[in-house]
DNA sequence: ACGATATTCAACCCAAGGGTTGAGTATTGA
DNA sequence: TCAATACTCAACCCTTGGGTTGAATATCGT
């Protein structure tokens, strides 16, 4: 599965706050790393993770790398989320199998 | 940060899976774990992380555990998603003031 | 041409995390 | 009463992953 690599970049704090700067518009890999505690280096691994769930597409132009969020990947978490819930609210039925079942093996 | 705990939760896919089953209706330990190629301490182990997360709550009957899925904190996750989505949307004036700065920067 | 700036690559370190096995604790049912 | 069942706890083993430092590369501005 491809829609492994956005369950991962999304369980990491830094990588969310990232996301979140990004959605306010687009930013520069400096200045996205000035107001972490950690390396320059620590924050380029971390896009290089938001990229792979393509979360993230970088535009170079010279030296400067420019971010940009691309947060069409994210229906998919919204997606699998909404079916759990769809199914879960559609559960009294089956919490009635559930017990009618456990009675049947007693 | 507790809501951390759930970011954790999602991150793995033997804990979706269970989510998934969950979501069809409440079910004892070692049926959610017979469908996995693990062992049942692994097994246990997620749902260690998912009550953690308060995504499933746990009830005993005797020497049976049900477990059940409680949704309530996925809306914290599509929340946090429709939020990006929600700025995201109103960058294009904020992509305006990047260039402008860049301009201003030169 | 050259120092400063923007960034990645590579090698390493260590803590966390997902898996195992082996006991241990209750509860059941015969 | 006792074996079988349903689970957890504890100790351990790797692998992964987030962090570091120290280059290397490429572009910019003078």
């Amino acid at each position: 599965m491809q829609s492994e690599a956005i369950w991962t970049a999304l369980a990491d704090p830094t990588r969310r706050a990232i996301l979140e700067r990004l959605s306010r518009g687009p930013t520069r890999v400096t200045d996205i790393a000035a107001p972490f505690d950690m390396s320059l280096n620590a924050v380029s691994k971390h896009i290089k993770v938001l990229e792979a769930s393509r979360l993230v597409r970088r535009t170079r132009q010279g030296r400067e790398h420019t971010l940009e969020l691309d947060p069409k990947p994210l229906r998919e978490v919204v997606q699998w989320a909404s079916d759990i819930e769809r199914f879960w609210s559609g559960r009294l039925d089956r919490i009635e199998q559930f017990f009618t079942a456990k009675r049947k093996r007693k």
